[in-house]
DNA sequence: AACAGTCGTGTTACCGCAACCAGCAGGAGC
DNA sequence: GCTCCTGCTGGTTGCGGTAACACGACTGTT
């Protein structure tokens, strides 16, 4: 009979039983669990030994009440299926993981009502710090990070005031640094694809860098396709279709994501166009796995492994009392690939 | 000045503070945060109002102590960077949704003492259940888990003996499959790329299941190459080209996952390939961003939305004291794609 | 009028652990 | 001899909630 969640049976094993076991007062049981003050070798040995064949496993609830430490870091980020927030994610872990912090991860999915519940439910865990991804939130939210005592560290964009501390892009920079790139290359007649962004505030920093930067030169977007929905080569594929067939003079695709250029490239290429010449392509995040299409995509570097990285010291740091920058603005790193033709 | 973590001037706020503020009982208060208990409409209203205004935020350590409850669900997975687990993690969040269940991720990176680690630290905050990928374990894996008393369920795999529930696809038995047909399509000179797998048990029973049917039919794997380090597209190609650079009379390609598959696929068009009639390809589970590739690569489905979901659904159901069945396994489905011919 | 049955609220006793302080032995210092 | 420190150990208290019960004030019943 497999153990059940309701089973009464084994009563939950506590300090007490170990120190039982050991002979010794729960004191120093807890003592020699947390390895803190002093405690002779020959008593820590026999609690041990007795914590190991009992399978003692300490309760961090009632740990963390009494000391009221917890050595949670709360993650809030939009989604997990999106690629670009596991290296984010793997930023952060790096880091923690040389510290006694462990991250706890929630998703979003872009909804501020369900980035209000996550934080709340996280909050309500008291954990040591919180690393929240985007700078635009809900009054409410904000309110519960500011009021939380905690360090709150709000990444991958920097085009905005945070609450508290910030690690990121302008997104708004990296769109304007993408038009000027491919303005620079001489061409003119451009087509954007990207997803529906009431709510990627980041995508939409970056189509309004980007527009700006084209309006200023005297030109327009040709056109615009949005989708919803997952990120996919199939996406790509199909809005590039559609977006050549609307016009058939366009000189430069630009995609929200590489996955989606990815498609289109790929597209491009079976139709014959000759790229980067008659048609130059862009996408956005440098997504490594992609490294291996038949021609490397232009892109830029979104510094997501940094930006975790560094959104975890500052909290490691702010934890044990250290000063440390609160702010830090990253440069998107561009990379013309073999899909954009040289400046002129 | 931005708050910090050891400012002692925002004293937590509790129960007796809001309490204090609606003129009523701790225990008033607990009932109305909860929705427990019978308590007028006149003073929940209060009380909520007191709350709101004060930026209340329950303390679920406290809560969670005094009730031994706890709505935690741990789920211990290898990796997030691998594509497959996102996957497995939206199923599970999908079904937990729709409870007051929440789940809480931590990796693995395919080490069992790191999985250890992550599985004590889990235990150690009382979850309501356990969700582990694999059924290879430590032995104090295997017996934290045994001995939690809460219901743990592993996953993604259906070869060997759980040590509660188990909701997966056989992978002996998918890799079995995939080499039948294969053989059935009349390809012979079969040549395997694929992770460096000393501890992906998986990886390991799908190439057993493989090469067994091939032995069986009297064939031998030509080659193989195996790798370390994350997917991509251009480890397949790379992996591709020198798997047919050292065997110019291969006559089918089989990788380990969709990634280096397609990146295998891409080379192989640029090349020349014939395919499915000189050379045919397949990988292994069905990543759908990669639709829109040229060809649609062979594949198999591994079900891993189903498994997450299956997986959460036997916990959800255990929690609340219900039965269910113990013990899923999900036939992986087979893809022919467009990268192998038709069945002689 | 006496009784039981609601309803809404407060009181008490923990939950399992760590902070804090107390105690006790033995050696050093004078 | 005495104090004083240091090394080790144990008791008491309380962290912020919740379970379980107690209780007073109303109902409605007979």
């Amino acid at each position: 009979m497999p153990p059940r969640s309701n089973d009464p049976g084994r009563p939950q094993l506590t300090l007490r039983d170990v120190a039982e076991a050991a002979n010794v007062s729960e004191m120093t049981v807890s003592r020699v669990l947390r390895n803190r003050g002093d405690v002779s070798q020959a008593t820590r040995a026999r609690v041990l030994e007795a914590a190991r064949s009992l399978g003692y496993v300490p309760n961090k609830i009632a740990g963390a009440l009494a000391s009221s430490r917890v050595n949670l870091v709360g993650v809030v980020i939009p989604s997990l299926s999106n690629m670009v927030f596991p290296q984010v994610l793997a930023g952060i872990s790096d880091v923690l993981d040389d510290t006694d912090l462990q991250p706890v991860f929630g998703a979003t999915h872009y909804k501020p009502e369900r980035e209000e519940e996550v934080i709340y439910e996280m909050l309500s865990w008291r954990p040591s710090g919180m690393i929240v991804a985007g700078i635009e939130h809900s009054d409410a939210s904000r309110a519960m990070l500011a009021n939380s005592g905690i360090p709150v560290v709000e990444i991958m964009d920097a085009d905005g005031d945070p609450i508290d501390a910030m690690v990121g892009i302008s997104h708004r920079a990296a769109g304007a640094r993408m038009a000027r790139e491919i303005l620079s290359r001489g061409y003119k007649r451009i087509g954007f694809m990207g997803t529906k962004m009431p709510l990627d505030f980041r995508a939409r920093k970056r189509l309004e860098g980007f527009e700006s930067v084209l309006n200023e030169a005297g030109i327009d977007l040709v056109d615009r396709i949005f989708y919803s929905g997952g990120s996919g080569l199939g996406k790509g594929r199909e809005m590039t279709q559609e977006m050549l067939t609307r016009h058939k003079d366009l000189d430069f695709l630009y995609y929200s994501n590489d996955m989606i250029g990815a498609g289109g490239l790929l597209y491009c290429l079976e139709k014959g166009y000759r790229i980067p010449q008659d048609v130059g392509l862009a996408g956005f995040n440098a997504v490594e796995i992609l490294d291996g299409l038949p021609m490397r995509l232009a892109t830029m570097d979104t510094r997501r492994l940094e930006i975790g990285r560094a959104a975890a010291q500052i909290i490691a740091a702010r934890v044990v009392g250290e000063d440390c920058d609160q702010i830090i603005t990253m440069d998107a790193g561009f990379d013309p690939g073999d899909t954009m033709r040289a400046p002129v």
